[in-house]
Parts: structure tokens; C-alpha cells; sequence
DNA sequence: TGCAACTGATTGCAAAATGCAATTGGATTG
DNA sequence: CAATCCAATTGCATTTTGCAATCAGTTGCA
């Protein structure tokens, strides 16, 4: 894929995983948006990544060994795709992200709403979280107790409604024009 | 410059800002390395930035509100890039990408010294710097005692003479081509 | 005074990346 | 058996990138 190494410090090699515009926005909803699937990436995205885009992010991805693949057995043509350890870990540098940019970027509050549970949870919540993903992605077992509100409820609940009427509008543009 | 504002997400609107190969890679040598002039960011990058490149992210950065410019007084063709409130307070994302990176990432040991002051320090040590970065670049009132060892010197001990000598490499190869 | 070196850029140009629209071949659904 | 859904792929125009050369003004030095 991308062999640059400009150079072997730690930012710049991050920059050549993330310095584009696409792959952390996959990153993104799969991790806090839950999303497993190429038409699910495409359908629900709030930015509108186009398929072609997607399908070459998705497998650089895996190159990189951010992602795995695996048939989906309730569907032959269905491929669900997972979070690597590597990916889990990203959660940290997502929640700075979104802490940042709350900050200083015109965001809008409704889709705030992530960034500010995350900052205001703190490290002990990421690392929850990404307990949770171990268990959804990796087959790790489960840490919360069954029946806790797990960290993924709480991001969600108030985020999804959001996320789903934005892609529905945004299909909906598309379509008609 | 780029009002693309795909969505109000912050992590979208963070990527919007950094979503690509140079932006970050100036900011990490104005922060860590402490480069105020054009020609410092040019002669002694790693990962050797084109002058036109350059000049674009400058400017870009300044409309976005991350750097200020001035005249240097001791020199009329000089100009003077500093940081803003804006930037300093990326010192937590570079500190977690770093991080990040030295786990996940085919690092070079040398280049990954002040990831690694970096991650030890922790958020206190990345607090103390942002002080002194401030008092470098917004003109603040110190809050070090005069005397004691600055988190950039401690930055730049190892650092520095490794990054001269492969900019000098980087220099001489491309001249003898 | 004259000239080389240095200042922060700009220009021209080729290559690569991006992104939209349409399409593919196979699987599933009704 | 037709319509729909699946994960992509293809073609193509636009945009971005990045190298090389160049620029005009400034400075240091002889």
C-alpha cells in the first residue's frame, strides 16, 4: 500500500496511517457508531464517503492492520468487519480529538454529544469502552456486569436518532438532484 | 481557504484541520522543536517539506487561527510564525498520537525519545510545557522558577542533535542528485 | 560599491489522489 | 423470476500534491 516513511518518528508514521480525510471517519463510526458493514459505513455516513472511497480505505485499513474481515454467516455476500487491538486503542486519541475540537471548532452541539460524555468520563470510561469493544470485536470476555449500562448505550442513545435523520436527509439531497 | 464543514462532528471538523500529510508535521517542529522562521521549518524538517507546500500550510494555518505572524526586528525580510492558545493546547493529541505511534508503529528509537519523555511526564509534564509555550509564544508570565530545567530542554537534549544530522542527509542527498 | 548568500515566498508542471456516477456479478427476498 | 441488496469496481473529471526552478528584496562581507 503506502510504504512513504518519511521518517520514523511516532507522529509522522500516525500521520501516514490518519493523514487523510477518510480513514478516521470509518474509525470513527465503527468505534463509537458500532457500524460493521460496507453499506452500513455508506449508508449511515454523516459526511457521505463514497463507495469506491470507502472500499479502498477499508482495505488499507486492513493492511495496516487496523481491520479485520470475516464472512458474515447469516449472509453469504456479507462481510463484518472488526476493530484490531491496534484500532481499540485509538479511542484515547479520539477522545482528545473530539475534546480539541469542542473547543475550538464550530461543532455542533447535537453531535457533541460523544465528545462530551467521553471527556467528562475521562480515562477509567475509555477504558471501559474499549473493554467493550474487545468483547464485540476480539471475543474478549466481558468486564461490565450483565444488566450495567454498558459505555456503549450511553454514547448512543442520544447520538443515533441524530446521526440517522442527517444520513437520511443527505440521501434524500442526493436523490433528488 | 477550505469551508468544507462536511459535518459539525468534532472529530470531522478536527480532521477538516489536520486531515492531511503536512499540517501536523509543522505544528509537532514549531512545538517540539521550537522552529519560528520559514527557512527553520524548511532546512531542518525530517520529512522534507517542499517551499511551496510550506508556504500553503502556513497561510492555511494562519486563517485557521493556529499561527500568527510578525516581523522579526532584526531582520526586515524576516517573519516570525508563533503559536496560538489554539495549537498549544494540541500538546495532549500529539502527546496520545506519539504514544500511539511508539506502540503501533515501525519507530525509530531515537525519534521516539521525546514521545516517550512525553508519555512518562504525563498530563502534568504536558501541562508545564503548554506553560512554557505560552511564555514563548503569547508572551505570558513564566511559571517555571528561573534556574530550573525547562520541559523543552529536557525535549531537546537528546533530540536535537539527531534530527541536524538526518536533515543534513536529507540536504546532501537531494543535492548530489 | 559589488556580489554572494539568504529571506519568504511564487510559478510551472507532472503525477497522484479524490470523488461522483454508473455499473458489475453474485445472493437474497418476495 | 423479478426486484432488491451485497460489496465492491470502473470510467472520468476535478483537485491536490510535490518537485524544480525561479523571484525580488535584504543582508553580510570584501
Amino acid at each position: 500500500m503506502n510504504i512513504d516513511r518519511r521518517s520514523g518518528c511516532p507522529i509522522n508514521l500516525s500521520l501516514e496511517v490518519f493523514g487523510d480525510r477518510w480513514s478516521l471517519i470509518i474509525l470513527r463510526d465503527m468505534i463509537f457508531g458500532g457500524r460493521r458493514h460496507f453499506r452500513e459505513l455508506l449508508n449511515f455516513s454523516l459526511e457521505g464517503i463514497a463507495s469506491n472511497i470507502l472500499a479502498d480505505r477499508l482495505k488499507r485499513l486492513m493492511a495496516l492492520g487496523l481491520l479485520t474481515k470475516a464472512d458474515d454467516p447469516s449472509h453469504k455476500q456479507k462481510a463484518i468487519y472488526s476493530l484490531t487491538e491496534m484500532a481499540i486503542t485509538l479511542v484515547p486519541i479520539m477522545a482528545q480529538l473530539g475534546a480539541w475540537g469542542r473547543v475550538w471548532l464550530p461543532v455542533t452541539e447535537e453531535l457533541s454529544i460523544r465528545a462530551e460524555l467521553l471527556e467528562k468520563g475521562g480515562p477509567p470510561l475509555w477504558e471501559q469502552f474499549m473493554d467493550e469493544l474487545r468483547h464485540e470485536h476480539l471475543g474478549a470476555p466481558s468486564r461490565t456486569p450483565p444488566g450495567a449500562p454498558t459505555v456503549r448505550q450511553q454514547l448512543r442513545a442520544a447520538y443515533e436518532a441524530v446521526v440517522e435523520r442527517k444520513a437520511e436527509e443527505l440521501r434524500h439531497i442526493k436523490t433528488e438532484a
